[in-house]
DNA sequence: AGAAGATAGCTTTTT
DNA sequence: GCTATCTTCT
């Protein structure tokens, strides 16, 4: 038995119990990866289940690749199987069946900030203050989470104890109305489209709940109630969901994570089997011991203790500092000691409650010429520079998407001002016409022959690229945009920023080579959604380079040597769940999880002082670290246990030696200590020049042309063919109906293949030039 | 229109 | 301390 190799007797039970709902308690480091993977395995191997009937959904992108390259090796055909996060399952569900629910397999995606651009301009649209903006913004937020709709949200008590309930309801009609219009969803949306799409749509439903036979679901105590609601309609038909999770680890409550999704599992699946994992094979006992110690003030768990037969391990460290600048310089002074004794950059994490934290640490890692890398925090698809190109390539690959478009009207800037778009903003919104088509009409707006001008080149511009976008593979349409738009002329002065920006422009250009090599048939389309939907932690420890993360971003991970920073009271946990105990709760689990990153090596530490919001404040330290004192015994520096940092640097003390210094000299007087000791730092300067572009993307998974044969015969849809079809639709003299306009008639077709327009005379409004590939038009004969 | 200068507000965590 | 937005000036 190929698949049970390397098992202990608790992880083979769940590997062997292949039908009916299961539920599996894995504890941090009880290999639970190595369960889902040997089960898998075992189903196509022993049981011969056909790849393409298998699915498991991940957490990260990082985690599907990473089960996709370890069951490389065990199992033909993996590339069948789906294995990716639960959005980009819904946009492989959608991309082919979207058309069911009125989308266009090109929509758009966006993410929070798109989001928050579009309310900001709706709640000012409505006349909210700032007060009513956040508002909305909470309330649109938690209405996604629970998967309502705007009449339902209307409904929901959440919002009827909320005084300005009819503002937000306005607003979130708009918002929703607006995403449609654009062709556009957001992330939450993603989730909410597709439950709608397999609760509505019986062909879809009966698709997917019949070709996924054997569901997986990792992290399982992550997934928040739309979610768990999308898994339980796709198992409906087979019923063999496999869930393994580890409600201890649940830290993403405020993104709507339900841990009761673990705790009630059996009131949905009442025959599940379920099992325990509680060997940790990861760390060592002293930090296992600490973990326990902090997780056992939970309240509301399932009940379980790890243990393992790993040795007791080096003790763990905790480090009281004055200020941030000297909890940096330990680390420092930890990991080279690290390094020096035979380890690697890469086995080393800095782990943070709060992105903020990470400054202290570049500062002092660049001067050391320690490498490293920073993860979460602003990522390199957020960038400006990189958004405009981004919005470029929606634009044209989604001509509908309104944000698109009014973000790079004027970037680079070409004299189109604030009224104007507002102009144009206002005749769509009238029209019921997205910006773009707008734009082909822009006779009709009331404007300057020199304003028009400008906007006509716009618009050429735009329909060049959708023509070149046809025949041109993403890498080579990346540089195309970039080239006609003559973005990099923005960013010609000599200026640090702006040389960082074109550095970044290179590096998008970079990921999108690597992309295309990897992924040779994708489209634009694929190539934007793997973009939106991938983060920065997918490629970490890809060099070698010390880890700056918050604990959210390395979930899932392990490291050798792990050292949290930033035990303070208001920082870790954060002020804000002070008073509330479900908050509190959470941070301790995010404790737990940090710790639980570690396989040999724990230190703690924190700062007596802390420079932020600008001054610099007392602090006192964690309330957690109370908790770990009898786990943690008596504990300085200064005793130096590890036989390893018997060196010259013994200078360090617990007390500051920086007492009457700055933090300036604390780095200088550092830099001279060290000397060259360290190596040339290969990345130090990543940051700067665009570290996070993804190195490795994710292979797209498909493209719409590979839609399966549905089982039941059913006409194809029209989202799933090429634009190019869609346009052959029409032909001179069809009558058509459009939805605002009425009934009319197609009197001729201008423009090229990819951007064609129809000139259609409408019996009530007269003639209008409406994009082929746009016009929501309905043939009647 | 667009740039420079002034001021408010801000900081969890991320698919 | 930083940025994003508003104000003022050219």
């Amino acid at each position: 038995m190929e698949a049970y190799r390397n098992l202990n007797p608790e992880q083979e039970k769940p590997v062997a119990d292949t039908e009916g709902a299961v539920l599996v308690l894995a504890g941090a480091g009880s290999g639970k990866t190595r369960v889902l993977t040997s089960r898998i395995a075992h189903l196509v191997n022993e049981l011969d289940i056909r790849p393409g009937n298998i699915l498991a959904i991940t957490f990260t992108n990082k985690a599907a690749n990473e089960m996709k390259e370890r069951l490389h090796s065990m199992i033909p055909l993996v590339g069948n199987m789906w294995i990716c996060t639960i959005h980009s399952m819904c946009v492989r569900i959608l991309r082919s069946f979207g058309d069911r629910i009125g989308y266009d397999s090109n929509f758009s995606i966006y993410s929070d900030t798109e989001r928050s651009n579009m309310l900001k301009k709706i709640a000012s649209e409505l006349g909210a203050d700032e007060k009513g903006l956040k508002n909305i913004k909470y309330h649109v937020g938690n209405a996604k989470m629970l998967g309502l709709d705007p009449p339902s949200y209307a409904e929901s008590e959440d919002l009827q104890c909320e005084r300005d309930a009819k503002l937000i309801t306005e607003a979130y009609t708009l918002y929703q109305k607006r995403l449609k219009e654009s062709n556009a969803m957001d992330f939450d949306d993603l989730l909410t489209e597709t439950l709608r799409l397999l609760s509505t749509d019986e062909d879809a439903e009966e698709y997917f709940s019949d070709k996924f036979r054997y569901i997986h679901v990792d992290e399982f105590q992550d997934t928040n109630e739309v979610q768990f609601k999308i898994i339980r309609l796709l198992a409906k038909k087979h019923g063999n969901l496999f869930c393994v999770g580890d409600d201890d680890q649940s830290i993403y409550g405020w993104r709507g994570a339900k841990i009761e999704n673990i705790l009630d599992f059996e009131k949905f699946y009442p025959d599940a089997h379920v099992y325990k994992l509680e060997q940790n094979y990861r760390s060592t006992k002293n930090i296992l011991q600490l973990a326990n110690a902090v997780i056992r003030n939970n309240m509301g768990r399932k009940s379980k203790t790890l243990w393992t037969e790993n040795e007791q391990g080096e003790r763990v460290d905790l480090h009281a500092c004055n200020e941030e600048a000297e909890e940096a310089l330990y680390a420092a002074k930890k990991i080279s000691n690290y390094v020096r004794n035979g380890g690697s950059y890469s086995e080393c994490a800095v782990l943070m409650r709060v992105n903020a934290l990470t400054r202290s640490y570049e500062q002092e890692f660049m001067s050391d010429n320690i490498p490293y890398k920073v993860f979460g925090g602003f990522r390199f698809y957020e960038r400006k520079e990189i958004k405009d190109i981004l919005a470029y390539l929606r634009l044209v690959s989604n001509p509908f998407d309104s944000e698109a478009a009014t973000r790079i009207i004027n970037v680079p800037k070409r004299g189109i001002g604030e009224t104007t778009v507002k102009k144009l903003e206002d005749y769509a919104q009238r029209e019921e016409l997205s910006i773009f088509d707008a734009l082909i009409n822009l006779d009709e707006i009331g404007l300057t022959a020199a304003t028009r001008n400008k906007l006509q080149k716009f618009t050429d511009l735009i329909k060049e690229l959708i023509i070149q976008s046809q025949s041109m593979p993403v890498d080579e349409f990346v540089r195309e945009v970039i080239d006609k738009t003559d973005m990099r002329s923005q960013y010609a002065d000599k200026t640090e920023e702006s040389v960082s920006k074109l550095a970044n422009i290179d590096e998008f250009i970079n990921a999108s080579e690597e992309y295309v090599k990897l992924n040779p048939d994708a489209t634009l389309s694929d190539y934007l959604n793997q973009v939106t939907l991938s983060s920065d932690t997918d490629d970490i420890n890809e060099d070698d380079c010390v880890t700056l993360a918050t604990i959210h971003a390395v979930k899932g991970l392990e490291f050798p040597f792990v050292i949290i920073c930033g035990l303070e009271d208001g920082i870790f946990p954060l002020s804000r769940a002070q008073n509330d105990d479900d908050l509190m709760e959470e941070e301790r689990r995010l404790m737990y999880v940090a710790i639980t990153r570690a396989r040999k090596l724990l230190c703690l530490s924190y700062s007596k002082s802390r420079f932020l919001y600008g001054e610099r404040n007392r602090t006192k330290e964690s309330m957690f670290l109370k908790e770990l004192a009898p786990a943690l015994g008596v504990s300085s520096d200064r005793s130096s246990r590890y036989g390893y940092e018997s060196d010259g640097y013994g200078n360090f003390r617990t007390g500051s030696p920086y007492r009457n210094g700055s933090t300036q000299n604390a780095s200088s007087e550092n830099r001279s200590a060290y000397g060259n000791l360290f190596p040339p730092a290969s990345s130090a300067n990543e940051r700067t020049y665009g570290y996070a572009a993804q190195k490795q993307p994710a292979p797209v998974q498909n493209t719409p042309s590979a839609r399966p044969a549905s089982p039941s015969a059913r006409p194809a849809s029209p989202s799933a063919r090429p634009a190019q079809q869609t346009e052959n639709r029409y032909a001179v003299g069809m009558f058509v109906h459009h939805p605002k306009f009425g009934d009319g008639q197609i009197t001729a077709i201008e423009g090229a293949p990819g951007n064609l327009l129809l000139v259609v005379n409408f019996r009530e409004v007269g003639s209008k030039k409406l994009s082929a590939r746009l016009a929501p038009l309905e043939i009647i004969q």
